[in-house]
DNA sequence: CCAAAAGTACACCATGCAGTGTAGTTTACA
DNA sequence: TGTAAACTACACTGCATGGTGTACTTTTGG
């Protein structure tokens, strides 16, 4: 008769990962709630059920660990926003398409989470926040491609398509992101986010189109 | 013959004022570059030329000289935005004035400062984010009724004055306020300033008006 | 010119925290 | 079942920091 499960616990991975994954769990919630100075090694230890000395083992300095659930946070929401001009088809509805995908990006907690703690840390390591700058225009660029492809097409008009992009993302921003961001307001029911996408689809194409 | 005035400062303030406003500045210099965890009293101390002891003399506690500057520098960006709507003048450049005060607002140094400070400060604090929220929202309401006698006019047309400020005024923010904020960029250019005044208002007018 | 008010230098306390070293226990795996 | 790897408890260093107490000097103003 084999020993029964007790012990083992459900999760197959070894220990070593388990570990790990701990406190990189811990480390997300804490840093998240309080911030990078706020946030104790002694506390990610005692939140991960895992002794101090582990966390060093796993991560060399609390720096490192943060860099660490950065790059993790960023991966996570790494969903691109883009899609391809369809000459074709109406205006309209590949807008729309454009900006539900950047709302979805815009809500989801681990996006939030990063864009938070991130710009917490602006103050405190300007490096990183350029780093972030970077990043974040290039995630940008769909929209502007897809604006630059039906300027081509002659069916919107605009002699800057990098402007008409920040303006239209800014229009979502302005609900659905920055008030999330910096006073920590909760996210949109769906009804909003259907209103803000609604109607900012069409004061671009009243204007641009 | 008089004592020549070179022991006596040019300042006609007392020592006591002129130490109490060189803690200040320094104060808010410190909090702005490192922000609230990382600025220390003794640093603090030395930037204003005076003894820590003077600095506890002055301000009981580190949250309470913080608690100071936040408010000093919320005076100091004072300045409100709104313009009585004129019946009889055209929409055009009374809106374009009301975005002037606007972008004017958001470039003042103190205004990003206090922006900065108490957005990064969000996590650390959440009741002074609420105030920080309610108070901004204050300075947005004399855009929605100027809009809503606009409307009562007839000369624009929306069913929620609110969400329309908030769309007009992020126009403006998405350009001049959040990259400041977020991401330490630069201000604005003045043609900058009126590229972006100037489309707003055309991007508001062609939907509303 | 003198007394009160304010500033200063300095020593000091308590605390919290990043990070290390170690000796012993548990887990993985061959 | 035995060994290497990983985890743990714990003690400890070094440092920065918020904050206080005190004895002494400078400024202020009548």
């Amino acid at each position: 008769m084999p020993k029964p499960a007790a012990p083992r616990p459900a999760n197959p991975l070894k220990l070593t990962d388990r570990k790990r994954l701990a406190i990189l769990d811990a480390a997300i919630s804490e840093f998240r709630q309080q911030g990078f100075e706020l946030t104790s090694m002694d506390g990610i230890a005692r939140t991960a059920n895992v002794s101090k000395r582990t966390v060093y083992n796993h991560f060399a300095s609390k720096e490192l660990l943060f860099a660490e659930i950065l790059t993790q946070l960023w991966q996570n929401s790494a969903e691109q926003v883009g899609l391809s001009y369809q000459a074709e088809a109406p205006l309209r509805p590949q807008l729309e398409e454009l900006l539900w995908q950047k709302m979805r990006m815009l809500n989801q907690q681990d996006f939030i989470d990063l864009a938070r703690v991130a710009i917490a840390e602006t103050i405190h390591s300007p490096e990183r926040a350029q780093d972030m700058v970077n990043r974040l225009n290039e995630r940008e660029e769909g929209i502007t491609t897809w604006i630059r492809a039906a300027k081509a097409d002659g069916k919107l008009h605009t002699d800057d398509p990098a402007f008409a992009a920040t303006q239209l993302q800014g229009m979502i921003k302005t609900f659905a992101f920055w008030p999330q961001i910096a006073m920590g307001q909760p996210p949109l029911t769906r009804k909003q986010q259907e209103h803000i996408v609604t109607s900012s689809a069409d004061m671009f194409l009243h204007y641009y189109a």
